[in-house]
DNA sequence: CTAATTGCAAAAATTTTGCAGGACT
DNA sequence: AGTCCTGCAAAATTTTTGCAATTAG
């Protein structure tokens, strides 16, 4: 989620509307992965007739032309993440809490994918976070 | 999923009932990582007047004890795997296709994580499988 | 001005819950 | 017999949809 992305919007004939505007700049470097509803309550102190209608179709947008990606991290709801360049994520068992893994590793990608087209790859580790391990 | 699941869950105290049974025998072996309407949907003619909840509870009781394991796969539902040990999955994006991907590859753990007590890895692929390709 | 977007409300889809009756050990 | 489980129905959660009114470009 950059700022050349307002641009990029508007010359697809989107309307860069200020709820939209909102979105965009409440996602714009969170790193904390946040749902719907985290978005919509995040803004509707400043837009009090704002309606999830109006999240939701501002994100399924976003996601469409890729500006933000969904996460299946979270099988209880969908997530949103900002950063679309290649990453990884870490689970914390203990608080929940989702960090960005940046490390560009390779994967060995195994026989038995030898006759797939294998185009990308995502890694979710799972343990305790730092902050968790001191309890 | 295995057999000796079954005198475990007597011995945890756990009811083996018929729609229980059917719902183990449904998953035992099944390879295409069912959502809770599918496993419903496959026994409803078997058990006409077995509920959702019944479902949904057996399947927590199966997680709970470790005899299989809950999908964060598909963001739209949650998904169940009978096959516990560790493994991967590729995601066809052409027809949805959920793959267990077996082999017991290493990932390198990135040095961000050093201060992280990391537990476990999950890969997820993405690409076009084998029979999507040649269309 | 016009097409895109909003907000509302209803609905759809998935999952959870309370409880009375029924079944397993 | 006693505890666990089922089925039902209602409710909670998350997401989608239709449409009239509004607004950005």
């Amino acid at each position: 989620m950059q700022n050349k992305d307002l641009s990029l919007l508007k010359e697809l004939g989107l309307k860069l509307t200020p709820q939209r505007l909102a979105i965009i700049e409440y996602l714009k470097g969170n790193k904390n992965h946040p749902s719907a509803e985290e978005i919509y309550n995040a803004l509707k102190d400043r837009f009090p007739s704002m309606s999830f209608a109006t999240v939701y179709n501002t994100l399924e947008v976003l996601v469409e032309k890729g500006l933000i990606k969904e996460l299946s991290i979270d099988s209880s709801k969908k997530r949103f993440d900002p950063f679309t360049h290649p990453h990884h994520h870490f689970i914390c068992k203990a608080c929940g809490k989702i960090v960005d893994v940046e490390a560009p590793f390779e994967v060995f990608v195994p026989e038995s994918l030898r006759d797939f087209q294998v185009e990308d790859f995502k890694v979710v580790f799972t343990g305790v976070c730092h902050e968790c391990k001191k309890e």
